[in-house]
DNA sequence: GGAGTGACTTTTT
DNA sequence: GAAAAAGCCACTC
């Protein structure tokens, strides 16, 4: 037990990345609350991290807004890609954002 | 221990 | 409504 608790901030932040259901997304606000604490702006840096990309969606976690925010590198052509694999999950964007009330998924 | 950083958010112009 | 500035928290050097 508390073993999440002896986590950093980072590899919460991680575990809750996957625990976001697949054709559901989530915002770095949302993740920031889950772990009661206001660091949207930790959680953004835990996901630029990325230390395991291979058991983390990051592309599952967008803005507030429902704009995607950023990827790694911040490049353009991540961005799209980003954009790209979440349409594959079934969700659907309107101008470059997501209905963020059917498709944000809040932690319970 | 202090300064810098960032895939953010909110308010103001 | 878009763009800019400030505010914010945790992590890293």
């Amino acid at each position: 037990m508390q073993i999440e608790d002896k986590m950093n901030f980072n590899e919460k932040v991680y575990k809750l990345c996957s625990k976001i259901p697949r054709g559901k997304v989530s915002t770095y606000k949302e993740l920031a609350k889950a772990l009661n604490s206001k660091a949207y702006r930790a959680v953004g840096n835990a996901l630029r991290n990325n230390k395991y990309p291979n058991i983390i969606p990051c592309f599952r976690v967008i803005k507030n807004d429902g704009s995607i925010g950023g990827y790694c590198g911040k490049n353009p052509k991540n961005i799209k890609k980003k954009i790209f694999k979440l349409k594959l999950e079934g969700i659907i964007f309107n101008k470059g954002k997501i209905d963020m009330d059917k498709y944000l998924y809040k932690f319970k």
